[in-house]
DNA sequence: TTAGTTATGTACCAATCGGTATATAACTTA
DNA sequence: TAAGTTATATACCGATTGGTACATAACTAA
């Protein structure tokens, strides 16, 4: 009705968004934050909240654009091709330019004190959800009989979230592009086959 | 000389290595800390210096207990014995009753304000560490001919390393002791066969 | 132009952060 | 026992944390 707000919320919010990726929920400060975001605390508490819905409203940027990649990953004729698809677009996604590195779903909050536990469950709980839709995707490929006998749908989508979510520390801990990329090949590679039928149970201790 | 510590130096510190592994670098507090350690600030300041050198204090603890896990994983035979050695000792470390969930080198501090920048860069060095073991012990491998052509140590050192620091995400996400097993096993059937020719006669792949 | 509404800027709040000064209590040695 | 030394406890430090009160500036609608 009166004066209109004189900054772009969506822009804000990227710029909010770039400094959690960058520093975890806790270890962005609001000081920190509204600097990056170019306005003060008090436009940011009017216009967001406060500093765990600021969170949250980043997050949900950041949770469309991962869907986004998901469904498409997903959308692949065969369990070996979702994979790689996946893996491959983890690596890319993870070392791109202009963004911090890793996973904000895995790095967000991995540990915290007390006070931001709620963040840190939202956070597991979008990883759970992540994992969920590979699992239904396996399981997908399980009834089309298209999985190996003896694979278990739910066992292959808990390594699959596995190597991803390691992916995002890899990343963390300096790896490239082209390296997460190699793992992301070797791990497709790796893939229990379709064709390949194996009974092999030589790991009985 | 004169009144001797009230405390014992390794008990309070194996308290503060249980809440920084819980709890992060930054998330663990000073007053959380000497609380948990049953001492007061000044005996801790006098003790351990400051927070900084009473995590890597306790760093130190906790890395040594992961280097004993090493040694043995890297003394199997065989590549593929390494790895299946590895990923079941993370898997059971990781989940182990009485400490938190998780590797402390992965959760540490994967993401923290500019502040905790020098702890953050500790724990990424002790996480290459780890990697460049396992990529020496491939390359050993390699040399005695008991890697399949065209492998390369390095790329699959890094996988490994990704598979383990995945298991410390997904135990921090709530897996059992049982899935991180389950993850292992599955890696390690899924790991290029290296002996498999000599010792087994059976099918290749 | 004027009234009403809303965003912005400054300056502040209590609580907590890591870290210490200081006084006292407890111990060892002589 | 007395002297000397060191650990402990209390109480504090400035800086920073997330969050606001309040006055002012800027806009819209009448």
């Amino acid at each position: 009705m009166a004066r209109p707000r004189g900054f772009c919320e969506e822009e804000a919010l990227d710029k909010a968004l770039d400094l959690f990726w960058r520093h975890g929920y806790e270890g962005a400060s609001i000081a920190a934050l509204t600097e990056a975001m170019g306005i003060n605390r008090p436009s940011m508490y009017a216009t967001f909240g406060n500093k765990e819905e600021l969170f949250r409203k980043a997050l949900d940027r950041y949770v469309s654009i991962k869907n986004a990649i998901f469904e498409k990953a997903l959308a692949e004729p065969t369990g070996r091709d979702v994979v790689r698809h996946l893996l491959r677009k983890a690596a890319e996604m993870m070392t791109e330019p202009g963004h911090p590195v890793g996973c904000l779903a895995v790095q967000g909050a991995i540990s915290c004190s007390d006070e931001s536990e709620p963040v840190r469950q939202e956070l597991i709980r979008i990883r759970r959800g992540h994992e969920q839709q590979i699992r239904d995707r396996f399981a997908e490929e399980q009834a089309a009989g298209r999985l190996p006998p003896g694979t278990n749908p739910e066992d292959l989508a808990m390594l699959l979230a596995t190597i991803a979510n390691g992916m995002s520390i890899q990343a963390s801990t300096g790896a490239t592009r082209e390296q997460l990329l190699t793992v992301a090949e070797n791990a497709s590679r790796a893939w229990p086959q379709t064709e390949t039928a194996v009974t092999d149970t030589a790991a009985a201790e």
